[in-house]
DNA sequence: GCCACTGTTAGCAT
DNA sequence: CATGCTAACAGTGG
């Protein structure tokens, strides 16, 4: 569920709570959300010093370490007092020095993690080694390069981390659709001023997912349980039999790759 | 109950 | 290499 606008206000969150703090027990009840090449406690009982995001991934910076976090699709990170109930499916707790307060991971699929390894070898996960520029801030011209020998469907390709780092299904309907370009379109048949228009609308549509806190259709919220209110300012994604909110034909659902794809299809007529 | 669906990604087959 | 399919898992809704 978390793509970039909710994995951002996540980081932005846990800043406020957690830099200078020092972790210094991990209580994990999952061993598999928990992946640690080294002896776990060299990496405890040493203060955070930042806190970033590349794409969706979350880092925290625990120097000489890194802990990496993803949420995959229904992770969820709590920063509770000890004494609140703890979230159904909560894998890991992270307990910190000199406060009441925990840092909880819960994950109902089990398909999220929190991976530390030495900030020295950063560089080298894989994951990260082939992540594509990030969605916020990637240039029409680092877009147009990366589009044009692509055979694929920009909707696939939308999808692809490798390709363009942040986006998940919601925002890639809602910004195919703010460009008018149809979900099939072969990639390197998008023009420039096509390839223009839809940076911008990728920009846009996250920028003010960000604004409004990120979108909580099932089980997003951000640290402090607060919801994202995103989820009533979509146009495309779940709409299906719905009028387009730009002309009033019906929205279109098709499946792309296993995936929904929502798309209007007057406003985004297939051209290729 | 059963089946199809769900916001992600890695790994494998083609 | 690029692309497509499936599995990992658990919940929800028809």
């Amino acid at each position: 569920m978390p793509e970039l606008p909710e994995v951002e206000i996540i980081v932005r969150k846990l800043k406020t709570f957690l830099i200078g703090k020092v972790p210094i027990r991990i209580i994990c009840n999952k061993a598999k959300l928990l992946k640690t090449s080294q002896c776990l406690s060299m990496a405890l009982d040493r203060p955070i010093y930042d806190i970033s995001r590349k794409g969706k991934l979350i880092i925290l910076s625990v120097p000489p370490y890194a802990w990496l976090i993803h949420l995959k699709m229904t992770g969820q990170l709590w920063w509770q007092h000890k004494d609140t109930p703890l979230p159904s499916y909560t894998h890991l707790t992270i307990l910190f020095k000199d406060t009441e307060y925990q840092l909880r991971f819960a994950d109902s699929r089990q398909f999220g993690y929190l991976q530390i390894v030495p900030e020295k070898v950063l560089s080298q996960v894989p994951f990260l080694q082939k992540l594509g520029p990030d969605a916020l801030t990637i240039t029409p011209l680092t877009f147009e390069k990366r589009l044009q020998n692509r055979h694929a469907i920009i909707k696939s390709l939308l999808l692809n981390q490798q390709c363009l780092a942040g986006l998940g299904n919601i925002y890639s309907d809602e910004a195919l659709w703010l460009a008018k370009i149809h979900p099939l379109t072969p990639a390197n048949t998008i023009n420039q001023t096509q390839i223009k228009k839809l940076t911008t609308a990728i920009h846009k549509v996250l920028k003010c997912a960000l604004k409004l806190g990120g979108t909580s259709i099932k089980s997003y919220v951000h640290p402090d349980g607060q919801k994202g209110l995103y989820q009533n300012r979509l146009f495309v994604y779940g709409k299906a039999g719905l009028p387009c909110q730009r002309c009033g034909s019906l929205i279109k659902r098709l499946k792309i790759g296993g995936r929904s794809s929502y798309f209007c299809p007057v406003c985004q007529p297939r051209i290729n």
